[in-house]
RNA sequence: GGGUUGGUAGCUCAGUGGUAGAGCAGCGGCCUUUUAAGCCGUUGGUCGUGGGUUCGAGUCCCACCCGACCCA
């Protein structure tokens, strides 16, 4: 990264400046003295206007040291006004050349954006109302040598706020919020499972054999062992080594790593939270997750109720649209002049001149009205383009078969739209509510697929699963039935989970590690906790049994594949007390709980191709 | 991997084959209670990279790099 551009060269000049002074512009520590937080001083002075009794307030002149960045700067000549922003927030500061002295005047005058200063002053407040600091001494702590990305909008390049986070963190507040939130989560989720007796642990990330989940790994090399090494794809194994051990109540907080495709809810490396507790099932665990977050949702959000924000969604079909919109016009104009004459294209035009405004209009009000409302502006002015279209398409067949296609197309697409659009339109909010919907796996997939799903053939299942439910896509060649069924779940019923569901007894196929359900032996007693259309965590009741456990693997396992891990089965081999399990994909977890719909939106530092 | 879409000044973005632009930031000037301060002036560009078409390319074509969204 080597810019060498006039911004970056002029605060390099004012360093020199600086240092020719004799003043340190990157300063070891700031002077003995007791600094409060910007965003602290603000709020205790504001107490101290209310004249409340509480002794953290601050009176109107009330001496104050802070120390901060400074964000914005407003020069009124002979005083300017600066905010100093750290993480308790921000506070205005009052310099005036009278009280400063010329010399230091002139220095203060030329710090730049992003600076890191400390101040000593007085509390007041300016006409306007504003708690601000009168800057009676000031020490220059650390110069920013490039300038901070903005200041009305924010960091906006997706790119740059992921692989330069702490420009994000630096200038939009409400990143900053979602991160230290997301922290909070962690430290409730630790907290509730010390105050159940359970044990915080940490295990291996590097593995010989890794298990516990069906996913690709990573390989690494270890030069002293001479041997290649795995990154772990589940905690579960050693966990369970624990519990033999005697470790009762049992669980790790860590990142596995799968080598996987990137997508808006799979990063190649992400956090998840295993928990095991001898004596316990599936049951208790259903117990465990929804108290668990419960009391996350509680201590950090203070509600048990969600709102999800459509405004992205709701802009990026409107944007979608709004380009779709115009390759039209620019792909019919000609053909529709030439055929149908210049009113027909007049009209047409005049139409899609309708929509687009209604449209531009929509989009102008995305983050200012609320989602539902701009969502069903926007339908309106599909609906007038489909208008149009229709009336169009009809006229324009007998004459192009191009131009129709044309039309054709773009009435699908506008079709598409408009379903999406009313999805959006209804406000997403998802509920915590205790007790959460506890509902078997057979009859969801019979709820979308038919009451006699499991009883027809496999090849039936699979003809009315490509046909009926149209998931040719979605069902390779080779799937098995168990598969074909997967499919139907994972792509009709999961989406569709919104408010938290138990999808308990899943068919044993899909689970070696759990134990067969005895009311149902093709399921086993799993759960999957499903809320806003993911899987956040899945339960079980663990398999205990060695031997079934060892011929279960060795199935799954699939002939060369995967090679089973015989230390596990040795260690079950020893005893293993009946115990329940939960996995929770905390990264999921976070974004159902802070209303993001990107995982890369609650990872610090998202995995991005290398530059 | 496929489809759609984007990459232009430090930031946010215009730019429809004919002299690379705006707002903010920066710099200079005026202004001692402003807060997206204001007013006047001004600097700043490898238009993602590399080819091609053309008298002429930010714009058209091809390839590649890096994102975003959707799909697999």
């Amino acid at each position: 990264m080597e810019d060498t551009n006039a911004l970056i060269a002029q605060r390099r000049a004012k360093l020199d400046a600086l240092r020719e002074k004799g003043i340190d512009p990157f300063r070891n520590k700031v002077d003995p003295q007791t600094l409060i937080g910007c965003g602290e001083a603000r709020s205790r002075f504001l107490k101290g206007l209310e004249k409340t009794a509480d002794c953290d307030a601050l009176a109107d002149g009330a001496p104050v040291a802070i120390a901060g960045r400074i964000t914005a700067h407003r020069d009124m000549g002979k005083s300017q006004f600066l905010d100093l922003k750290d993480q308790s927030g921000r506070v205005q500061i009052y310099a005036q050349k009278q009280t400063l002295g010329d010399e230091h005047y002139a220095i203060f005058k030329h710090l730049d954006l992003a600076d890191f200063i400390a101040v000593k002053g007085t509390m007041f407040r300016t006409r306007t109302g504003e708690p601000s600091v009168k800057v009676e001494s000031f020490t220059i702590l650390a110069k920013a040598l490039r300038p901070p990305p903005a200041k009305w909008h924010g960091l906006e390049d997706t790119e740059i706020r992921y692989r330069q986070r702490y420009l994000d963190l630096m200038s939009n507040d409400e990143v900053k919020r979602v991160f230290l939130t997301r922290s909070a989560i962690l430290n409730e989720i630790r907290a509730f499972l010390h105050d159940r007796g359970y044990v915080e642990v940490e295990t291996p990330m590097m593995q010989a054999i890794p298990g516990g989940a069906a996913a690709q790994p990573f390989k690494t090399w270890h030069n002293a062992l001479g041997c290649e090494f795995y990154l772990r794809i589940a905690l579960e194994l050693y966990l369970k080594r624990l519990v033999v051990g005697g470790i009762d109540r049992v669980f790790e907080i860590g990142r596995n790593f799968r080598n996987e495709g990137l997508s808006r809810r799979h990063n190649p490396e992400f956090t998840m939270l295993e928990a095991y507790q001898a004596f316990g099932d599936y049951e208790s665990m259903m117990e465990l997750v929804e108290s668990l977050i419960c009391h996350v949702a509680e201590k950090v959000l203070g509600t048990l109720v969600i709102e999800h924000k459509q405004d992205q969604n709701v802009a990026a079909a409107i944007a979608g649209t709004l380009a779709e919109l115009d390759r039209l016009s620019a792909a019919t104009m000609g053909s529709l002049m030439k055929t149908a004459g210049g009113d027909v294209a007049a009209h047409f035009v005049a139409d899609i001149g309708k929509a687009r405004e209604a449209l531009v209009q929509a989009q102008e009000q995305v983050g200012k009205a609320a989602a539902t409302e701009v969502a069903t502006g926007a339908i309106g002015a599909v609906c007038i383009a489909i208008g149009a279209l229709g009336l169009h398409k009809a006229s324009a067949s007998a004459r192009e078969a191009t131009l129709e296609q044309h039309l054709t197309e773009a009435a699908a697409k506008f079709d598409a739209t408009v379903k999406s659009l009313e999805r959006f339109a209804a406000p997403k909010v998802i509920n915590l509510t205790r007790p959460w919907r506890r509902v078997k796996y057979k009859e969801l997939v019979r709820a979308v697929a038919g009451h006699d799903w499991f009883e027809v053939t496999p090849a039936e299942r699979r003809r009315r699963a490509i046909e009926d439910l149209k998931l040719e896509g979605d069902i390779a060649e080779g799937y098995e039935d168990f598969e074909v069924t997967g499919a139907v779940f994972e792509k009709l019923v999961e989406p569709t989970l919104i408010q938290p569901t138990f999808v308990t007894h899943l068919p044993k196929e899909l689970v070696p590690l759990a134990k067969l359900s005895p009311e149902d032996p093709t399921a086993v007693e799993v759960f999957e906790c499903c809320i806003n259309g993911q899987e956040i965590s899945p339960g079980y009741t663990e398999q205990n049994d060695p031997l079934e456990q060892r011929e279960r693997l060795e199935h799954q396992a699939g002939g060369e594949q995967q090679k089973l891990d015989e230390d596990f089965l040795v260690a079950l081999e020893h005893g293993m007390p009946p115990a329940g399990g939960i996995g929770i994909g905390i990264d999921r977890l976070c974004m159902m709980l802070l209303g993001q719909e990107s995982i890369r939106d609650v990872i610090l530092f998202p995995q991005l191709k290398p530059k």
